[in-house]
DNA sequence: TCCGTTACCGTACGCTGTATTCCGTGGATA
DNA sequence: TATCCACGGAATACAGCGTACGGTAACGGA
């Protein structure tokens, strides 16, 4: 069995779809290869290289998206299959904006992402760039993670009524009805209803017309 | 030495705060506590909830800001102080995101936050606010990751041109000189004497105004 | 044929979170 | 007063982690 970065890689990725990050450790890879753990340490020089190459790998998935000739819709795709990703790989929202992503392919999205922008309106200088990539990207950021951690604990506690109450309610219902949070329990009863990736597209369209119309000198 | 949640969590922060979130554990704590390790299993249940324990204290300090009659004011206290906290406790941004905030100052915070929001214009029904609320929470979330991320990574290569080139200079100056990332190249160079602060702003202005402003139907 | 170098491998160390066992002491009862 | 019991805190135990390190086997050149 001879080994390769994009073969540790790949079954490190499964091992994470499968059982998480926490779930994911060295030996286990190792293992799953039918291979020494230390053998790993011949392709990569950290736990944490392993992880940006695991990093590394999505973004090649998601720099298969196509380029537009309009900014938005470049722009659009990019986000779109980030999310994708997201929600195929959860783990890859915990390491979202935890780490610098330098690895090729993450350099060749943020530069499509980049390039995209600044064909955008209102793009005056370079500055007005770097701020416009830094909103965008802090969207990303905090809303993937955000779906995730909502889409992991509506597993854990299941998604019905019932069950609902059997683990979260006892405390989560207990301090709405303190009513010191009246704002907050109106959020969970009635607006549970909400679709994601609506939500996430219709926040995803402020954040982009914000960024192009410029009302702040 | 008798125990509390409060004292637990103190020490937690404090080591936390010099070490970071991957050089605390439980038995760290309780040797800084002149305690055997088990000890701290009768105030906690997992290493987990004394992370929660610890977010929400920082909760604490977040939900001393000020209430002010506008909501916008209100609204930027808030964040501004969540902010502080991240930069003080760099490991909260570590956590930001990645698990339900439900400790009681969190819901705190989030109330004085959704109470805000919900007087803001263009707010016409709960829906509106929880998504207003997704997009706020989202940037809050990404930007903070993002900037913490940036500090650690210049703490860690030298701020100084020197060590720049001599740690990440040799990889990531290669990837740049081949021409296949030339705006990112032109963000890099040209793009790094912006301020963060003043950029954290100005993005949360655009995120602000573009929640309260309904382009789109 | 012999040696130097290189590539591979298993073992071992220190650390983690946590379950379980053990023990000393204080209070209650005979 | 003597004995026993209950109980709280300390110590030990266990399974797993990342990875440093020492040994070994194979291979190229002299």
């Amino acid at each position: 069995m001879l080994l390769s970065r994009a073969k540790i890689a790949a079954t490190a990725i499964r091992l994470a779809d499968a059982h998480g990050l926490d779930g994911l450790s060295v030996r286990k890879i190792a293992k799953e290869l039918g291979v020494g753990p230390m053998r790993l340490y011949d392709y990569v020089i950290n736990r944490s290289e392993l992880l940006d190459l695991m990093v590394d790998a999505v973004y090649a998935q998601i720099a298969e998206a196509g380029q537009h000739t309009d900014w938005r819709a470049t722009v659009l795709a990019i986000v779109h299959r980030t999310r994708d990703a997201a929600l195929d790989h959860e783990w890859f929202s915990d390491l979202l904006g935890g780490r610098p992503h330098l690895g090729p392919h993450a350099l060749a999205v943020g530069e499509s992402t980049a390039a995209a922008l600044s064909r955008a309106p209102g793009m005056r200088n370079i500055d007005d760039l770097q701020r416009a990539l830094g909103a965008l990207n802090a969207f990303i950021i905090g809303a993937l993670r955000r779906e995730v951690t909502e889409r992991r604990t509506a597993r854990s506690t299941g998604t019905d009524e019932a069950a609902w109450q059997a683990s979260l309610g006892p405390y989560l219902t207990r301090m709405l009805k303190t009513g010191r949070y009246p704002t907050v329990a109106r959020l969970v009863i009635d607006g549970a209803h909400l679709n994601a990736e609506e939500t996430f597209n219709h926040n995803l369209t402020t954040i982009l017309d914000g960024i192009t119309s410029h009302p702040h000198p």
